[in-house]
DNA sequence: AATCCGTGGAC
DNA sequence: TGTCCAAGGAT
């Protein structure tokens, strides 16, 4: 007899989930809110002490809210993909604007604060407020793809099926629901990870159809590879590490000295501007906003 | 729908 | 060096 699939995970859960911050007993919606967009493409291990930075320094969306850009993208330092400290910064604007200087709970309103798509509004529903949310991140698809379908990875964008499968799947009440999302998440981020997954430690391993079938290799169609040396995601990066390390505006000509061709150069840096990233000075010299 | 958007570690 | 991967979202 076989355990049934969600209460082993939820047991595994109670066992070995990690003791992350952002989970502890006194996390706020905000803590929540900060830690699901700063951990989208990004390691935990990474997030950690910017983390702790951030919600020591801007304990609830006001103070967010009043903070000077270039405060905010400093504090962001290289997490990686800066118009996301930008997007907090408008959410936190946002949930004083318009939510009483609160995390909104529901899906509608989550989903009209920047940055916030369909996993971080379901996150933060689960995570912060302890709501029935299908939670479909890069883990669980992978969990899913693995145990219900066989197959070794999901396949490049969420599908309807996919997604019906995922709310089949959890349970009905909130707290469980919550707790599910939590569990099943955390299960793809130890055990049954993208490389090397460990099915020897897996609570479900004996009713996961891929190791049933022997594990087969992914055969579906593939993302293509995201390339990333020398092209304007590179420059870009390069640009704002020279405005962000610098306590002075830059002078143009310390800007052409970090990427060679001029046209790229120019073309990455009107996108740091137009995202609000850069400020060009009357002076010719650039500098984070304010 | 396909592409763009950073950064760094593992292999 | 090159590829893949890491709690996605916007356009």
């Amino acid at each position: 007899m076989l355990a049934p699939l969600v209460p082993a995970v939820l047991d595994w859960y109670a066992r070995h989930a990690r003791d992350l911050p952002w989970r502890a007993a006194d996390r706020t919606p905000w803590g929540v809110l900060v830690s699901e967009v700063m951990l989208a493409q990004t390691p935990v291990a990474r997030v950690l002490p910017v983390w702790r930075d951030w919600v020591t320094r801007w304990p609830r969306p006001a103070a967010l809210a009043a903070a000077p850009a270039d405060e905010v993208i400093r504090a962001w330092g290289r997490l990686g993909y800066p118009r996301r400290a930008l997007w907090l910064a408008a959410a936190a604007r946002a949930c004083v604007a318009e939510h009483g200087g609160q995390v909104p709970d529901t899906y509608q309103a989550l989903r009209a604060l920047p940055g916030v798509g369909d996993y971080t509004a379901s996150a933060v529903l689960a995570f912060a407020y302890g709501r029935r949310a299908v939670v479909l991140d890069t883990n669980v698809r992978r969990v899913l793809a693995r145990v219900l379908h066989g197959r070794a990875a999901p396949g490049p964008s969420v599908t309807v099926g996919e997604r019906a499968a995922a709310d089949a799947l959890a349970p009905q009440d909130d707290a469980a629901a919550a707790q599910w999302a939590a569990a099943v998440m955390e299960l793809g981020a130890l055990v049954c990870t993208a490389r090397n997954p460990a099915c020897g430690s897996c609570p479900v391993a004996s009713r996961c159809e891929w190791r049933l079938a022997g594990r087969p290799a992914y055969d579906g169609p593939r993302r293509r590879p995201q390339r990333f040396a020398g092209t304007d995601r590179q420059v870009r990066g390069l640009l704002l590490a020279e405005l962000r390390t610098s306590e002075h505006p830059v002078p143009a000509a310390r800007l052409d000295a970090v990427w060679p061709d001029a046209a790229q150069r120019a073309r990455a840096l009107d996108g740091l501007v137009a995202d609000g990233l850069a400020d060009p000075l009357p002076d010719g010299t650039y500098a984070l906003p304010r």
